[in-house]
RNA sequence: GGAGGGGUUCCCGAGUGGCCAAAGGGAUCAGACUGUAAAUCUGACGGCUCCGCCUUCGGAGGUUCAAAUCCUCCCCCCUCCA
């Protein structure tokens, strides 16, 4: 049981109090936090929520924690200090919207979501300059972020500091048992343990996640990197950006993502180290994902179009037509790239025209004062992953 | 409140009157090679009605034939002192 639990974790603190805690039979309170500005989830914030799901699955409760109130200060780990205090309304969609993803994976019925600005709006200033008072600004500078921000001269607001006192008092409100977070957040939560004990509760577990990799095998998935899978793309989408990580990435996300069983996953690798093509496996993973997030139908789909687009170079068959109206004697094969938005600018279709990236109905051109006369319709192509089915009125 | 340093194209970071759409690196994109992998090599990398033109260097004015570079005011950040 233990074991389950401990899989892809970064971090157990403290492991034997969690032993004992599992060892009561009780069902425990697992706390995971989420920002309520995010409601595009992304792989990265799944290797939380799959392991929430380890836990509900073994009977404990599961407590999806929606930061509302603290998303007016906007956790100081991002580059962005100022942050736009959220509508009640939007946050309310917000959660309507996580609502929608997350039972991808967790069991509504075992599920609670909970607000944290329902206890923070209660509080008074008395309340909240007493949790103040409860760390000191030495100890606040321990934390990694703050004290390079501090040592490189960069800005920390006052107000920063109270961020990891109110998602601490959080776990105090909640009474947790057990908090999850991503690495980056293990001096958060090691507060809210602390506080739990000037509360005079049982300090929680913390449990700390790795941070996934984006795609490119490096930074950390983000939207803003533009180096994530959204947990709502296309199936298609899904399939080749899994099958376009390294082959040393896969094994990470195999163990982060995928629900198959650790032991069956050494034995893949295990064959990949005599000699078989770590692609194959690739693509299982890749199909057991878009399973998850779309249907085993859709998988297959997406594995078929896969095969035929880019081992026999086929062009995709399921393109939306675009029709765009003709300027007199033609358009211009610039601005339809553009308009067609295969190209931010004129000036990038052109460059891809320069370059040899662009592709009629599979045909390789590089004129780029071609016009294309109305009343037809082709298959433009930019780069690998670029089409677009367009037709000129 | 005082003294000093700084805000440059997606990011970091050169550039201190013309040769600057702005060095270099990163990211990104494209081509080659492949397993649409990685690595590597090559090239591109503000915009447009694209062999020419237009708009950028915190903001607003000004000096000059000419400013990212000089002057004035303003906004923001950092360091030290109080």
């Amino acid at each position: 049981m233990l074991s389950i639990l401990k899989r892809g974790a970064e971090e157990i603190l403290v492991e034997s109090e969690l032993e004992k805690k599992l060892e009561t039979g009780k069902s425990l309170r697992v706390k995971a936090g989420f920002d309520p500005t995010a409601p595009d989830l992304h792989l990265g914030h799944t290797v939380l929520l799959n392991k929430l799901k380890q836990f509900q699955d073994l009977g404990h409760e599961a407590m999806f924690l929606i930061g509302d109130f603290t998303g007016m200060i906007g956790d100081p780990t991002g580059k962005n200090v100022t942050r736009k205090t959220l509508t009640r309304d939007e946050v309310d969609a917000n959660a309507k919207s996580y609502r929608e993803q997350i039972y991808k994976i967790l069991d509504p019925e075992k599920t609670t979501i909970m607000f944290n600005s329902s206890w923070m709006n209660g509080m008074g200033a008395d309340d909240l300059i007493k949790l103040a008072g409860t760390h000191t600004v030495a100890r606040m500078l321990e934390r990694d972020d703050f004290d390079n921000r501090y040592k490189s001269g960069q800005p920390i607001a006052i107000h920063e500091f109270l961020y990891p006192l109110i998602q601490g008092y959080d776990s105090v409100a909640m009474k947790a048992d057990v908090e999850l977070g991503g690495t980056d957040q293990k001096f958060n939560l090691l507060v809210g343990r602390r506080l739990q004990e000037i509360y005079k509760q049982s300090p929680q577990i913390v449990l700390t996640m790795p941070i996934l990799e984006g795609l490119d095998g490096v930074q950390k998935m983000s939207k803003s990197l533009q180096n994530y899978i959204g947990i709502n793309e296309p199936p298609d989408e899904m399939f080749g950006k899994i099958m376009s990580i390294s082959d040393e990435l896969m094994w990470r996300y195999s163990e982060l993502l995928s629900f198959r069983p650790m032991s069956e996953i050494n034995q893949w690798r295990g064959s990949c180290l005599k000699g078989a093509n770590p692609r194959d496996y690739k693509v299982s993973l890749a199909q057991e994902i878009i399973e998850r997030f779309h249907s085993a139908s859709a998988a297959k789909k997406a594995l078929e179009n896969f095969e035929g687009r880019f081992r026999h170079g086929a062009l995709p068959d399921d393109l939306v037509t675009k029709s765009l109206k003709a300027i007199d004697s033609g358009y211009p094969i610039a601005n339809l790239l553009k308009d067609a938005g295969l190209t931010s600018s004129t000036t990038e279709a052109y460059r891809m025209l320069k370059q040899g990236a662009v592709r009629i109905d599979g045909e390789r051109i590089s004129d780029s004062k071609l016009k294309i006369a109305s009343g037809t319709t082709h298959i433009y192509q930019v780069g690998k992953r670029r089409f677009a089915k367009v037709l000129v009125e």
